[in-house]
DNA sequence: CGTCAATTGAGACACAGTCTCGACAAGCGG
DNA sequence: CCGCTTGTCGAGACTGTGTCTCAATTGACG
């Protein structure tokens, strides 16, 4: 296992070239920001980035890491989910296909997985109401393959 | 079609059955958003409700709503789904079998869709990453049959 | 470099949801 | 039918998320 840092899908520059390549500026606060997240394992919250600023002493304002947030999940970096709880999450995207999330639910970890045919599913059952579907949103929670290992000690 | 409050599948009377039967006591508050919740139609948020009842004049507070709010979607009597902008809302559940909603992104009316099959899949896919799935969430967003004539006026 | 619009951080703000608390009443057993 | 017990109530304080405004700054491009 490398560090987060050397992984080739996301890594610095091609994030920093997508928000580039999206008529964004690339700032010192959006650089930041980026490493914060790339450094993140897992789902997190717009409070964790910025308890992670704070601990690292980066002077970046409350408002700019909501709206990077916004920023990366309209490139599709990121995506926004729901935890089980109604808390509001972000987790990062590796693939840029149609993909959904799945998000351990005791150490909030998580991998991405094939939409495996869903999206044609979906599609269909919502023609079957009448409905034209525009947008579909599948979470998966569970537990990851470390945490079952930890819970079989108890 | 019927008047909402003809449904027999979700009556005033069987949510009231469903609540005293849960453990809980029936009181005037309880009776009252039963009703706020029964006479909506589609997704609905916190503040709908609020709005409604100082609209007929109740006295329920605002807690007080809250607290329904959960019990409710402890029972399985409503769902808390999150719109696509991010808004927390509910929608009423019309079968108590496992299924998912459909809901209109321009009128916020939803449909009850079956899973059809998703569970299964989802499980399988959480399993070839080694997760144990615990809970998935499927919503899904598109134009309800109403809404698409009307926009054929345009 | 100089220009100029995009972006920034600070802080005020709007709002959702939680919590506490004393008053109240549902439901039960007598 | 009546009290008792305890769950529930509404009010309002409180917390935390996310938005907005604004003056100051700073990228990007020539
Ligand atoms: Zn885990
Ligand atoms: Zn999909
Ligand atoms: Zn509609
Ligand atoms: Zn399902």
């Amino acid at each position: 296992m490398q560090s987060p840092e050397a992984d080739q899908s996301h890594s610095r520059a091609t994030l920093t070239l997508a928000v580039s390549r999206a008529g964004f500026r690339i700032t010192d606060a959006r650089r930041a920001i980026i490493d914060l997240i790339l450094t993140r394992d897992g789902a997190f919250d717009s409070s964790d980035l910025i308890a992670d600023a704070r601990r690292r002493k980066l002077v970046v304002g409350r408002a700019t890491i909501f709206r990077m947030l916004d920023v990366l999940a309209d490139l599709g970096a990121i995506e926004r989910i729901d935890l089980p709880n109604g808390a509001h999450s972000y987790v990062r995207c590796l693939g840029s296909r149609h993909h959904h999330h799945l998000v351990c639910t005791n150490c909030q970890r998580s991998s991405d997985v094939e939409d495996g045919g869903i999206a044609d599913l979906v599609v269909a059952m919502a023609q079957s109401a009448g409905y034209v579907l525009e947008h579909h949103r599948l979470e998966l929670f569970g537990i990851c393959p470390s945490c079952q290992g930890r819970s079989r000690d108890k």
